[in-house]
DNA sequence: CGGTTTTGACCGGCGC
DNA sequence: GCGCCGGTCAAAACCG
């Protein structure tokens, strides 16, 4: 396996995570996010936490069932994470001299980096897609490679995430995907299945990854058939961690790149045809660590018809939450600006 | 027409 | 100082 940033490659398994503090500081763990989140919308309504702390995981296992950034997090630093310090952002729980200001978080989340080595589908189409939009800025041949690498850019305006794409030399039908930088732009309904974005007036184009690339629609074919993903997120110095390749969903669920959209959305098989899928918008601090493709499918089902009926996301939780709210983005934004 | 991709040029870091 | 290399810039081409 050939290495990025020249350091030999062990595969770990993902540890799991401590519980997570308390929201003290300033956080990208969706867990965390979701409480805080939740906190301001209930208005500090008092009421059994570990109840609460139950209906929450319940409400995020539906939206979000990958590996959390302290997943990502603990598996950097059980490897060595290195001097470019993916264990001091949220980590609350660190002693003195741990970070805690925002711009200290941002400073070290600006810093890091991490690669995906993706396995693509036998048929060429591959997991690079991530949910973000990128726009390529540059391609380079690399020396001692026969691949070229290709430089992304988020197209966000004020998001200064990177990534670049390499096939892997070793393995042609892997893509190594470094990723670099913080996405500074959050969309609430990234944890929505039931919101339309709004209408765009430009469709954006899909050819945000590499050429060959083709928008993927994760569907049960693909999950189950052997080309199912692989997935390894290499830390820093390299050190390769194994993160959960997509588990092969429940009967009725499947996880697809949106063909039209280039967004990620949740649909059941009897709408599987229809390809009609509700959208969960780009962007978004979690995917900064951990993107799309890291995620498992999800675990609970989420449906979706015809563009009116909305994902039940109170059938596994009591937890409302006004799709409208910004709590999430000016969350994020109180503490980065 | 606006956004994206392509691609050669340019720049800075690094080793010799 | 020089050359190599990787990363970025920017103008032109492309595309919907």
């Amino acid at each position: 396996m050939e290495e990025e940033e020249g350091s030999s490659t062990s595969s770990v398994a993902v540890p799991v995570p401590p519980p997570p503090n308390k929201y003290d500081s300033w956080t990208t763990d969706p867990e965390e996010l979701m409480m805080m989140m939740v906190d301001e919308a209930a208005v500090q309504q008092e009421g059994p936490r570990r109840r609460r702390d139950s209906m929450l995981n319940k409400l995020i296992s539906t939206v979000y069932s990958g590996p959390t950034i302290s997943d990502i997090e603990s598996a950097l630093s059980f490897t060595g994470g290195g001097d470019v310090d993916a264990r001091n952002y949220n980590n609350s729980s660190a002693g003195p001299g741990a970070l805690s200001s925002p711009e200290k978080v941002l400073m070290s989340k600006m810093e890091n980096k991490y690669t995906l080595k993706i396995k693509t589908c036998g048929n060429g189409s591959s997991l690079a897609e991530d949910g973000y939009k990128w726009r390529k800025y540059g391609q380079k041949s690399i020396k001692n490679s026969p691949n070229p690498r290709s430089y992304y850019r988020c197209t966000n305006p004020r998001c200064n995430a990177k990534k670049q794409v390499e096939r892997s030399t070793d393995e042609p039908d892997t893509l190594v995907v470094t990723y670099e930088g913080l996405h500074l732009h959050y969309t609430y309904s990234h944890f929505l299945h039931h919101q339309q974005p709004p209408p765009q007036p430009k469709k954006p184009k899909l050819g945000a990854g590499p050429p060959q690339q083709p928008i993927v629609v994760m569907d049960d074919d693909l999950l189950h058939g052997p080309a199912q993903q692989d997935i390894i997120t290499t830390g820093p110095l390299g050190a390769a961690v194994m993160a959960p390749a997509p588990a092969p969903p429940p009967a009725a669920a499947s996880f697809c790149y949106d063909l039209d959209d280039d967004v990620p959305a949740f649909f059941d098989d009897h709408d599987h045809h229809h390809h009609q899928q509700q959208h969960i918008t780009n962007g978004g601090l979690l995917e900064d660590m951990v993107p799309l493709l890291v995620r498992r499918p999800c675990t609970t089902t989420t449906t979706t018809s015809a563009g009116s009926t909305s994902p039940d996301l109170s059938a596994s939780s009591s937890v409302s939450w006004n799709p409208t709210s910004p709590y999430i983005d000016m969350a994020i934004l109180s503490n980065i600006f």
